[in-house]
DNA sequence: CCTTGACCCTATAGTTACTATAGACCCCAC
DNA sequence: GTGGGGTCTATAGTAACTATAGGGTCAAGG
């Protein structure tokens, strides 16, 4: 007997906005729920879980596309889920290389941050070492 | 005696593209150059550095706006380089709240990933793990 | 002299994942 | 019946470029 909830409930219910909800539904994350007489969307507890499985690759960083394709073969339930799990690994190893980069640059702004010794913008070693090649 | 370079010198020059020198100069961070009889841009060396500076920024993961700022700050030669160094202290806490953020995703899809022991999509630990709340 | 190819010019639209705005409609409570 | 909150559509804006279309310029080779 689960009546629908509107567009502000499902929002609440899983930390989305609605602007989003909208936004997924325009891209076809999400499809479209039927409407009230008032042409109020209506969502039932299928809609919120595949919202629900949405957010949650997105807080792990998988690009939309990336969880268009997981949604897809979630649905293929009888195929070999070496393809989930490829997805999920390239994803890792992006993750890593990021992790990486950014270590490298933190490196770099320390020790740039540790050349100030206050002072004039003109004698500025930070300003300089970004001009340094 | 230093000829004016070509914007694809330039581009060569600095490891940028050519579009976007163009776009740099629309958005106000590089300077118009001078024109040939041709309509063709011509730069000399203070394009050079200025460009030069600002693929450097770019490089440390600094945003347009930062490197903007950081370029205004740097005309400014008589003024406190505190200003800079709280630039470069802010990106940096920047930095390392990514690099912790990353981490943990890191270790949750590691997670994740781990739970794939083959088999069929329908009962794929990925999907399901992704799927819980 | 003319053509060919590499380079250059402008202007516009597309990318990712939303966010913001405007102007209108619906619904419930008082 | 009126107020306020929620909802509707459509459009434009964000960062930092990238891509495309449709043309102009220039130096070298035939």
């Amino acid at each position: 007997m689960s009546h629908g909830t509107s567009i502000g409930g499902l929002a609440k219910a899983t930390g989305t906005k609605v602007v989003t909800i909208r936004y997924y539904e325009k891209i076809g994350l999400l499809p479209e729920p039927p409407r009230t007489s008032g042409n109020y969307r209506t969502y039932d507890a299928s809609h919120r879980e595949r919202l629900h499985f949405i957010r949650r690759c997105r807080d792990l960083g998988f690009t939309l596309e990336q969880v268009r394709e997981l949604l897809n073969l979630s649905k293929k339930t009888d195929r070999d889920c070496a393809a989930v799990d490829r997805l999920a690994l390239d994803h890792l190893a992006e993750i890593e290389r990021k992790i990486a980069d950014l270590k490298r640059l933190e490196k770099e702004l320390r020790r740039l941050s540790d050349c100030c010794q206050g002072g004039r913008i003109g004698d500025c070693r930070i300003i300089e070492a970004l001009s340094a090649s």
